[in-house]
DNA sequence: TAGATACGAAACGGTTCCGTATCGATAATG
DNA sequence: CATTATCGATACGGAACCGTTTCGTATCTA
């Protein structure tokens, strides 16, 4: 990738890889403080990474170029299911909802909120994230079907949004705050595993 | 309340009225179309409500305060179910969610989420708007269980965050493009009162 | 060693915003 | 009519920020 191979090294200093990581930590340190996208300055990221202002603008074209390559580092890959049961591996993914493998991911989520809806590019962004751990989530439910675990009349989109929904408004908004959230997955797995109409 | 008799009119031209309305109108059309909070401005404020700074600072200490009474007038009263049954209740009440009698609500509802968990006087506003609908929604259960129609063990709490989850992400985020929204309501509850267990 | 590029720091012009102050005009009371 | 407070409009000082530019210095290749 890096390799000099096919890309004779040009002249002159390279450029630090340290900056660039210090910018992208700074970038990532100062959303999870801070409150919303816009209320972050280009001039903090820079005193924050110890990094003059003109060698952000020498990587990227502005603001929104170095905030979209920032959130793109919290990606992560989505969570292994172990595969025991389909119980096991529902509490373990609804438990990960909102906390990637950087644990400032649960704080910058709210930020970008307001802009999902708003933002196309945000919204892309946002979904590329969330759509290969809905993914996951989903084939634990099909295979649940298939052996027999869960009836298989259930509405797999639907039981996706029941699983995660609870834990993304508690981690986000503390939605409800009689809600202990460390017990909180594996109540609603059972919860939604067992229905709550009289039989 | 606003009478004349305990409060002998002062001297002076009185504060006009359509001012009063005009600014929190504007303050809150700003709020649904604009990203966030702080990017509201007051000056955009006044522009829009067709008013004089002046009389904007002359009836709040600064743009906290005004933004803190517009957004206390989003609140309203929470629906009242009908009690015809458990299942026709829910659907209504969760099919209200993040929409309350104003509109913009649900446009506004995502530019609070940043400051929820950041300042304190925000959460308790969102709470106080919160609550009562749970409260609702809780009696709605409690209910179900004493005329049987629900399981007498079922986790009440849960449940609440169960039905609501789903609505306000996919409402607030469109968690999931392929859910429609207009029959998430009774998908979810149904799902809920089901269960998804085989039996 | 010479040339090229990156570095951190600092300053610049332009813009936006807040909160205050000041207009002449307006609308109420006495 | 005299008084008083508000009206919309406009300007101001101070601060923050963006994006660019210019320093002198550091680090690489040829």
């Amino acid at each position: 990738m890096t390799s000099t191979a096919d890309a004779p090294r040009p002249p002159g200093r390279p450029r630090s890889v340290r900056a660039d990581e210090a910018i992208i930590e700074a970038t990532l340190d100062l959303l999870a403080e801070g409150s919303t996208i816009e209320a972050i300055s280009v001039e903090a990221i820079a005193a924050r990474a110890g990094v003059g202002k003109a060698t952000i603008y020498r990587r990227w074209a502005g603001k929104d170029a170095l905030l979209h390559d920032a959130l793109r580092t919290l990606k992560g890959e989505p969570p292994q299911p172990s595969g025991r049961s389909v119980r096991e591996d529902l509490v373990a993914l609804v438990g990960a909802v909102g906390q990637n493998i950087d644990p400032r991911a649960a704080k910058i989520m709210p930020c970008l909120v307001p802009n999902v809806k708003r933002n196309a590019e945000h919204y892309a962004l946002y979904q590329s994230i969330v759509e290969p751990r809905r993914a996951v989530m989903r084939e634990v439910l099909r295979r649940g079907i298939r052996d027999g675990e869960l009836r298989p009349d259930i509405d797999v989109e639907v039981t996706l949004a029941l699983i995660t929904g609870p834990l993304l408004i508690q981690r986000m908004l503390n939605w409800n705050p009689d809600l202990d959230e460390t017990t909180l997955p594996a109540r609603v797995v059972d919860q939604v595993l067992a229905g709550i109409q009289a039989r």
